[in-house]
RNA sequence: GCGAGAGUGGCGGAACUGGCAGACGCGCUGGACUUAGGAUCCAGUGGGCAACCGUAGGGGUUCGACUCCCCUCUCUCGCACCA
């Protein structure tokens, strides 16, 4: 029974009942059919999923249920990103175990997903606070450490004094702690480190074969790996044994070098500088951006290129993390040179000039283009590159140089003084060092007798009975590592483990590759924000490719196609809890239903851009979804009686019926080639809302004419069926048909019954639209041309002028150039 | 500063490889039905009385430019001392 008004409250919790029911959207491994692995990123469960869930979801289950009608075996899975800081955070201001909150929120998240009618596979669920999962996190590490990817050293980390603990950047907002707002200082600690430099190459050249992504993503992670060409070449300090090595990518300006800095925490800072306060003053603005400081050590070292003499100064600017730490510094063809030589009345010597230039005016600034060597003994003349590479020879004949690349891209820092992330399996013996955990005591399992104080470090060394352990080498007494991983090594490898499924998540044993990973991956189509463009994307690879070294998996690239979806916009700024302009998901599906939600968030925009969010556009997706209703309310007695078998191929129909299928037919090929096309639902939506106009304008007059209402609206039903799939089901079912719209083939459209038997045609002088007239299409370009020119109006515009030229497209229109 | 992208009605947005600019939706105007309508339905809707003018601005290529080329402006987003 169809009621008269659309209530979507009373449809859409019945078809996610009967979804779940009947396991519609489980998958299993079919090597008989192609398959499509279908992922968005998953949440980190907060408490409540927000707009852009909605719409990240929505565009993905779009993408799966349509790949499903088209034949696919798809792979649609869910799981939840569960370790991180606000879980803790909400241990210490409630006194919540972050376990209890994390498995609340994702209980009720779910319930919010599901009342979205979003098609996932649940079997497949995980959460990465789940030893089942994280074990695999220690696991992997235990792999990459017996492999030396993963290694422990002393390295600068952002500190907050007050709450005595490691932040993340991302925790730092204007250099402050973003928790008590104490000023965080750089601190040394042991840490933890991944060595994705070992594939810093791989992940750089196989860049270019991510032809699925979007460009700026991928520029975006060429830039952050930063691959560059140079010289190491070493500068002998005058009077002492020790040796400055610099880095340099402008070999060509080495006869322009008039000092040498050193990074502060450079090993010859200290032994070069005698008064500690003043190099404590210099460290103290290490990695400050505002202000250049210097200071001069007394020493002086010689130019391997000249011999000459250069002073030796400490810069707060040098970066000890990138290339010797240690520059050259060439002020005259460099901006930040040229600042500091300013500043310390170092001499300027120009050694390039530019290509062509014959004046050279007083330099106010560094020139860094390249050019042509002067002042440069045998070199002068050449060009840059040229010199690079004959100077670079030089230096490594001479054995005071080799040539060098070098990544931006550093090892990952995993450690976190926190509590709610995967221990890092690793035991400290004081007689054997650093021991990894052996499998068989896999997982280490965090503790349940920890105090949540937010202050004083890792809450895990707090709990004796995880800290005190025996040491598997010799037995003797032993300290646990009580730092956790970062969580995005949960989140790199998650899409693996939806492969497996729940409960079979595991890689060691079996054969390899895994049958199901060779089958599943990589992901076909993944979604998400492009706020992960580089992190969680160029982690997910690393992992990847790791895994796949490890012989689990076949392929080390795990995303073939990635569609970064733009923010949800309201009142000109993204939603937001602190902007306070958020629009609650539940609100809206209780006001509107999820079809409504899903179908705005579709249509106000294509999926790449930024969504502006209207209450008045949401009340017109409303409008239209209740005007399929009522179309079919209204005709639902006449409909049943009709069949809309044999409507595509008859002839008989009356002209309105033949317009009406016609349409239809153009309907069909604009939503398929719309969704394969970049994914264009706001056109494909628009199309459909033109069919629909269209059928409501239609007056069937006898049993033909409803025959093909019935057939065009089975059609609209299915070609809506993927983006709002509980309509489409109701309706589909009011129409008696069997089974559901999601078993359903995807329409497929004749290019003969979408042709058009008439065209306009467009008449211009000139360039200027100036007739219209009706012509039986697939005229040739020559009737055209002589329809155009034997028309009335043509006549009329021209004035007698001679006619110079006449332009004609088949199908559109004709030119007169007079 | 470097890198990427975008500027189209009152608003969100259409326009495939150059071919009727403004599809579709929102809003607005008028009308119908109503005790009433912020419900629904119908019609209209870039500007201008007009010729004409209109896709950030200025040049260019072309029979023809939102689309291609050059210059300028504005905005958004990344990365920012990587030597």
């Amino acid at each position: 029974m169809v009621e008269e008004r659309y209530d979507p409250k009373k449809i859409e919790p019945k078809w996610q009942a009967h979804w779940a029911e009947n396991n519609l959207f489980r998958t299993e491994k079919d090597a008989s059919r192609k398959k499509f692995y279908c992922l968005e990123m998953f949440p980190y469960p907060s408490g409540r999923i927000h707009m852009g869930h909605v719409r990240n979801y929505a565009i993905g289950d779009v993408i799966a249920r349509y790949k499903r009608m088209r034949g696919f075996n798809v792979l649609h899975p869910m799981g939840w990103d569960a370790f991180g800081l606000p879980a803790e955070n909400a241990a210490i201001k409630h006194g919540v175990h972050p376990s209890q909150w994390t498995y609340e929120n994702i209980s009720y998240m779910k319930g919010q997903l599901n009342k979205l009618g979003l098609s996932y596979d649940w079997d497949r669920e995980v959460a990465t606070c789940n030893p089942e999962y994280y074990t695999w996190n220690q696991w992997f590490f235990l792999r990459m450490y017996e492999k030396g990817l993963a290694y422990r050293k002393s390295s600068y980390v952002n500190w907050c004094p007050s709450c005595a603990t490691v932040l993340a950047n991302e925790q730092v907002i204007d250099l402050k702690c973003w928790r008590c707002d104490s000023v965080v200082v750089q601190k040394q600690l042991d840490q933890w480190f991944l060595k994705i430099t070992h594939y810093a190459e791989e992940l750089l050249q196989a860049c270019d074969e991510l032809t699925g992504w979007p460009e700026k993503v991928v520029t975006m992670q060429k830039n952050w790996i930063g691959k560059s060409y140079g010289l190491e070449a070493d500068f002998a300090v005058e009077g002492t044994e020790d040796v400055i090595r610099i880095y340099t990518t402008r070999a060509d300006t080495l006869f322009g070098a008039t000092f040498v800095c050193l990074s502060p925490p450079h090993p010859l800072s200290s032994k070069l500088v005698a008064d500690r306060a003043e190099l404590a003053k210099v460290t103290a603005l290490y990695g400050k951006a505002e202000e250049k400081i210097g200071l001069f050590t007394g020493c002086y070292c010689i130019n391997p290129v000249n011999g000459e003499r250069l002073p030796v100064y400490i810069a707060n600017f040098v970066l000890m993390e990138y290339g010797t730490g240690a520059i050259m510094s060439v002020p005259a063809h460099d901006q930040r040179d040229f600042e500091f030589a300013q500043k310390y009345g170092i001499p300027i010597r120009k050694v390039i000039a530019p290509e062509g230039e014959t004046s050279r005016p007083e330099a106010v600034e560094a020139y860094e283009d390249d050019g042509i060597l002067i002042n440069s003994g045998p070199y002068s003349g050449l060009k840059s590159s040229e010199a690079r590479e004959r100077i670079s020879e030089e230096m490594e004949t001479k054995g005071k140089g080799t040539k060098k690349v070098n990544f931006k891209l550093r090892d990952w820092g995993i450690s976190r003084q926190r509590y709610w992330g995967t221990p890092i399996p690793v035991i400290y013996c004081s007689a054997c060092g650093i021991v990894p955990v052996p499998d068989k005591d896999l997982p280490v399992i965090l503790p349940q007798d920890v105090r949540f104080t937010g202050k004083g470090g890792s809450p895990l060394a707090e709990s004796s009975s995880f800290v005190s352990v025996v040491c598997p080498q010799c037995g003797g007494p032993a300290r646990r590592e009580t730092d956790t991983m970062d969580t995005f090594v949960d989140s790199s490898w998650y899409f693996i483990a939806y492969c497996l499924g729940k409960g079979k998540v595991r890689f060691d044993g079996g054969r390899l590759p895994h049958p199901d990973l060779d089958y599943w991956m990589p992901v076909d189509q993944y979604i998400g924000g492009v706020e992960h463009a580089v992190l969680h994307l160029l982690y997910s690879r690393f992992f990847t490719r790791v895994i796949r070294d490890l012989g689990i998996i076949s392929q080390g690239e795990p995303f073939t196609n990635l569609l970064t979806q733009g923010m949800v916009i309201k009142d000109g700024a993204k939603m937001s809890k602190s902007k306070g302009n958020v629009v609650d998901p539940d609100y809206l599906i209780n006001r509107y239903g999820s079809d409504t939600s899903r179908l705005f968030s579709l249509f106000a925009a294509p999926p790449e851009k930024d969504l502006d969010w209207s209450d008045k556009g949401v009340e017109g997706a409303f409008r239209f979804l209740s005007r399929i209703w009522s179309l079919v309310y209204r005709n639902l007695g006449a409909l049943s009686q009709a069949s809309s078998r044999g409507v595509s191929d008859a002839a008989g129909l009356s002209d309105e019926g033949r317009a009406l299928v016609r349409k239809a037919h153009q309907t069909i090929k604009k939503v398929t080639l719309d969704i394969e096309r970049e994914y264009h639902f706001n056109t494909a939506i628009a199309a459909l809302m033109e069919l629909v106009n269209e059928m409501n304008g239609f007056m069937p007059k006898d049993a033909g004419d409803m025959n093909v209402l019935r057939f065009c609206l089975e059609t609209t039903l299915l070609l809506l069926s993927p983006f709002t799939p509980h309509i489409a089901e109701e309706l589909w079912s009011a129409l008696e048909n069997r089974p559901g719209t999601s078993a359903q083939v995807w329409p497929s459209w004749s290019e003969g019954l979408a042709r058009e038997d008439e065209i306009e045609l467009v008449i211009q002088i000139n360039g200027k639209v100036r007739a219209k007239l009706m012509v039986p299409a697939g005229l040739p370009e020559e009737e055209l041309k002589a329809l155009a020119l034997n028309d009335r109006k043509t006549a009329e515009f021209l004035g007698g002028k001679a006619v110079k030229k006449v332009i004609a497209v088949q199908g559109r229109l004709v030119n007169i150039v007079a």
